[in-house]
RNA sequence: GUCCCCAUCGUCCAGCGGUCAGGACGCGGCCCUUUCAAGGCCGAGACCCGGGUUCGAUUCCCGGUGGGGACGCCA
């Protein structure tokens, strides 16, 4: 039998990089096992799902490549995919437990239920389910639903014995259905709850593997029940240990980024960050870690998942992303950047000839950034050039103002400054002043860039004169050229 | 409170009865270098505790401790 597994995410917000973890360990399987990858919305709460969230996460999927075989806007012989558009299905099971016996209305208001919850709570006891209704009749039930009372439809949990099912990455686990309250299978106004959608979804999408978060654990004996008492078969489970913040806490905002859009947003690669997700709980073995998705799956194995929560660590991520960024074709880093310099002011206009000038800047920045976002700030010093600063910091610089006379003096009239021009003139501050080595480039940098570190000066000084010379005709910032950064800031030092 | 899950360097993974306990990130040092990064090399750094089982436990079993999860008409 064809493995079959999914991702059903409930549309309430962005996808979180857990969550992407879940859905990318059973994009592995799927992939590594020529299986079905099935997508499924869980939009029962009608309340807090919405189609932007759904369209979200369907986009932050397809960003990390995960492509999923069937789903909502992919179609399959399964459908629909989405809960919401499913609710006959669910009526029709609801019916024959209710008819068996195995469900029973009830009645209970929810400030009731939570007043149960809290005392439960105070007086140390679970607070599950007291099973009041359970003593409501059908023919009572039909009674009151005449009379416009509405009520909540529950499962009946069997007492009194133990729920095991296998876990693939846990192996046996067990529960007593003592400690597990009847559970809602359909709220008082018709839509179904959450442990039955998934049980009667994951039937009749014939799902085999179930791969979900630990958080589902204690939910998957109520499920099974349900497998039960509809005479299904319940599917192999994996439940995946969670992520956490450095703090042992689970991962939330205060740890910074924790949305696949958010990552995006702050110049990661998907490569990168579905490459360290694979990580965090499992590894492809020999000692190998930095391999792309596809080359894991034929390697994956649910048995070799790890047991224990995993603390998602942002300085591995990074790593992995300046990685990614030096094995990236540079055209495409340059279309990535792009938005960042604009937002910086450094391209106003920005056309092929404004994408072409950012590659040529991006040897400076590749390898020695994390994100694609601190590009333009590494290369700022072309862009956002001051006199005043340069003069003041090179004030502080022994031979600083001798430097940079000679420097202006020999680039003066010459034009765009290349690599070998540069030099050129290197050499020649070289021969008027005698100085060499740090003595005589640091000035030249702290003149040129208002900085003392930054980029090869090999790579910036060309970068500033080509952007100098074609600035207004790409769509760039106003820059200014090196001769014009030397002499201006001879003259303050001067004056 | 009850139930469930988990436990190897700071972090993520290897290990699956006998290993100098391995790799990666991070950290420290050195090298490279006209600066900062990057890169190369070297280094420090772990089997939660207590009982068993065994000739021998990081590895198997039990207990403790610690961490996490669940206990919704949320998923």
């Amino acid at each position: 039998m064809s493995i079959r597994v999914r991702f059903a995410p409930s549309p309430t917000g962005h996808l979180h990089v857990g969550n992407a973890r879940t859905a990318l360990f059973n994009w592995l399987l799927a992939r590594g096992k020529g299986g079905t990858y099935v997508l499924r919305i869980e939009d029962t709460d009608t309340e807090r799902s919405t189609r932007e969230s759904e369209s979200s996460i369907l986009e932050d999927l397809r960003w990390l490549g995960l492509d999923w075989d069937e789903g909502p806007d992919a179609g399959g012989a399964f459908g629909p995919y989405r809960q919401s558009e499913r609710s006959g299905l669910y009526r029709q099971v609801t019916e024959q437990l209710l008819a068996g016996g195995r469900a029973y209305r009830c009645f209970c208001t929810p400030d009731q239920l939570e007043a149960e919850r809290q005392a439960a709570l105070a007086a140390g006891q679970p607070p599950k389910y007291s099973g009041r209704c359970r003593a409501v009749s059908p023919a009572d039930a039909a009674v009151r639903m005449a009379g416009g009372e509405s009520a909540a439809i529950r499962f009946r949990v069997p007492e009194s014995r133990n729920v095991t099912f296998q876990d693939v990455v846990r192996g046996e686990v067990t529960f007593s259905t003592d400690v597990i309250g009847d559970p809602v299978i359909v709220r008082s106004d018709g839509r179904p709850a959450y442990n039955f959608a998934v049980v009667i979804d994951d039937v009749r999408m014939e799902i085999t593997h179930v791969i979900r978060g630990e958080d589902h654990i204690s939910n998957t004996p109520r499920q099974v029940l349900i497998y039960e008492a509809i005479g299904a078969v319940p599917p192999v489970f994996a439940h995946l240990s969670l992520v956490l913040g450095p703090d042992h806490a689970p991962l939330s905002k205060r740890h910074g980024a924790t949305s696949v859009a958010e990552f995006r947003d702050r110049g990661y690669l998907p490569e990168a960050l579905v490459n360290y997700l694979a990580l965090l709980g499992w590894s492809p073995g020999e000692n190998e870690e930095l391999m792309a998705v596809a080359q894991m799956a034929p390697r994956f194995d649910l048995s070799a998942v790890s047991h224990s929560a995993a603390v998602f660590d942002t300085a591995k991520l990074a790593w992995m992303n300046r990685h990614y960024m030096k094995e990236a074709v540079p055209a495409r880093i340059a279309r990535e950047a792009l938005p960042y310099f604009r937002r910086a002011g450094y391209v106003v206009a920005g056309g092929e000839s404004a994408l072409e000038y950012i590659e040529s800047l991006l040897p400076m920045a590749v390898g020695s950034v994390d994100r694609i976002e601190e590009i333009p700030e590494r290369v700022a010093q072309i862009f956002d050039w001051e006199a005043e600063r340069a003069a003041a910091l090179l004030r502080s610089e022994g031979d600083g103002r001798r430097v940079i006379e000679a420097f202006a003096a020999a680039v003066a009239d010459r034009g765009p400054l290349d690599r070998d021009s540069f030099r050129l003139a290197a050499a020649r501050v070289k021969e008027v002043t005698g100085l060499k080595g740090r003595a005589l480039f640091h000035p030249i940098r702290v003149a040129l860039t208002a900085a003392d570190s930054g980029p090869e000066l090999d790579l910036a000084v060309p970068a500033i004169d080509r952007g100098a010379a074609m600035a207004a005709g790409i769509g760039l910032k106003r820059i200014a050229s090196c001769a014009q950064r030397a002499s201006d800031v001879s003259r303050l030092l001067r004056g």
